[in-house]
DNA sequence: TTGTATGCGTTATCAG
DNA sequence: CTGATAACGCATACAA
């Protein structure tokens, strides 16, 4: 009792006709006559034949599927980018394999040896805050597999590369901590190997000195599982909320971070924004649920995906292979929610709490 | 310059022997000479030789995937699922293919033919608000496709299913605001044609009849998108905030509801919880950033992914059809968030606001 | 215009 | 123990 899909040759049987014959009535071949043609496509609609797409993969050496690997689909992010780069691929006739490495290197590991094995013709790819090391990517860049990275790219391999402009995203976000009248801002920031983290931490920098404040490395905090554990952001606000040096206001540079000191400073007792500001690299659509909700700094996800997408798909289908490798810079912006509160946090000096 | 695999093929051409002899190897079969099967072992190891799924699928007439349709994996309930689908199906060998409805009845039957035509051995599926038709499901059945329905089922489909209690989970959110205080309790539900919503409408009549309130029909208001479309729960709060029959509280039949009328009602001035009671089928993790917090009803998420595939794979991998059906009911639990809250509401008598 | 034969990578069947 | 061959579904070069 196993599904049974109609065939080619079930075609060509019902019809006294040969397989080609049909095969090429059904590719619309010009040396097929238009009453076999005919006859053809209306058995085969009748019937509701679909090519097996299998068949199709072996035979043509392409399974017309790329893969994609995030480190966690739930994270609204990389929902929206998955949403950009399935817009494309269908539209383009491909499918798209979902993977998520929950910011483990051997999750990911498994994944890109799943993902090549089941014969993808490209790779869209985000990496861990784990993997340090790349040679497996390098390998299968080297032996031919189109790759893409968005949003957390790795450096040492020559191929197209999608992210956002986190420097300015960065300066943005700390710039407007200042604005509102925080006075000692510090940041918690990703795994410092990151490019997105290095990026992110010198817009924040620049950002401070460009206001005249200075940059006090003891308010730079590292979580090198990007808060999907959060014990390690508790363990980053603690050491920040140490008498000796403590901050009003922080940036945090990735999407759970900043739920993640959130989460935290509340707990602690803290009105945030208010007693104490926060703005971060933040797409989770719920901050703006917060009373008052939170600033953020958007990223045109959706967007990104679209893009990154659009090259894969070109290094895909072009004959030769691709040398004018290009970093696209998708524009971040600057979510201002709390417009309300921000005028009463700039009418009144911010005070000393922190008790 | 496109990406090459190893064949067996090149294997038996390295090695001096036939394909079949080295596929034997490969398998371990008993009728090849321990000294040929290390000699292969070996350098299938050495130059990393993974045999092609495509290849094996068109074989063996299976593709050793399963499909997911579900309505949207930003949804955090949805992903979790989603993971426990995973860690089954990886577990036993099988991929998982993604697809997601975003609540439209023709994404689904497009994402339905794709996953058949790709050959997926079974399909875990929860419906979207909007389908109405359920004939294609029930050929691809009648066809002998492997089918397990989970939190939005179809009764017309004689297969697995896996449901949390709905009726608990309503019983309880209601007894939940009744508890806290409130009483005019109104609900915002799902499309009236989807089983959780009548299993949650009937859970939450009974809990008002139980507690002695009657139930007023114009307290209950139906949202045909599940709130995927903001605006149509901003017209189910505008009416039930209309003079005549004001409500306090509201019991929200799903997620998208309880995040659209949390965001409705503090947009309009209200503390939810608070001045409005607000509990909900939630499981974004987020609402627990909210302040005060939100109660609300917890799904077994993880689990019910994996009870689903379980189900699925015993389907698939049985010879003969399978009959006993069953529908695995998982229990739902309701986490309090907003303790401290409500004890006040508890004690100072809610003030009729809504003015 | 249509049919026949071949190959994509693998395994099963049959023959040595 | 090992090798040759057919088959899975399809497309296509080659024949007719």
């Amino acid at each position: 009792m196993k599904f049974e899909a109609v065939t080619i040759k079930d075609i060509a049987k019902a019809l006294g006709l040969s397989t080609s014959t049909v095969s090429r009535a059904l590719r619309d071949s010009y040396e097929i006559s238009p009453e076999t043609k005919k006859l053809v496509l209306e058995y085969a609609e009748k019937i509701n034949y679909h090519p097996n797409p299998i068949a199709l993969s072996l035979k043509e050496r392409r399974s017309r599927s790329i893969g994609v690997i995030v480190c966690e689909i739930a994270n609204s992010y990389f929902s929206q980018i998955i949403n950009g780069i399935e817009s494309i691929a269908y539209n383009n006739g491909y499918n798209v394999i979902i993977s998520q490495s929950r910011e483990s290197a051997d999750r990911e590991m498994l994944n890109l040896q799943y993902l090549t094995s089941r014969s993808v013709d490209g790779l869209i790819i985000s990496v861990s805050t784990e993997t340090k090391d790349f040679s497996y990517l390098k390998e299968l860049h080297d032996r031919g597999m189109p790759i893409v990275f968005f949003d957390r790219i790795v450096d040492e391999i020559e191929t197209h590369k999608v992210i956002v402009d986190n420097y300015k995203g960065a300066y943005d976000a700390t710039t407007h901590l200042i604005n509102s009248g925080y006075k000692k801002i510090a940041t918690v920031s990703n795994a410092p190997a990151l490019s997105i983290a290095k990026e992110r931490l010198a817009g924040y920098k620049a950002a401070l000195t460009d206001h005249g404040m200075e940059v006090d490395e003891s308010l730079i905090k590292y979580c090198a599982h990007g808060g999907m554990i959060l014990t390690e952001v508790e363990e980053a606000i603690k050491e920040l909320l140490k008498p000796k040096n403590k901050p009003d206001a922080i940036f945090a540079s990735a999407d759970k971070l900043t739920t993640g000191c959130l989460r935290i400073l509340r707990s602690k007792g803290y009105t945030v924004p208010g007693d104490f500001g926060l703005v971060g690299f933040s797409n989770t659509d719920l901050t703006e649920l917060l009373d008052p909700p939170l600033s953020v700094i958007r990223q045109p996800a959706f967007e990104m995906g679209e893009v990154a997408t659009n090259l894969l798909l070109q290094m895909i289908e072009s004959k030769r292979p691709v040398t004018d490798f290009e970093t696209k810079v998708l524009t971040t912006e600057l979510l201002i929610r709390e417009s309300t509160r921000k005028k009463e946090a700039k009418a009144k000096p911010i005070p000393s709490l922190l008790k």
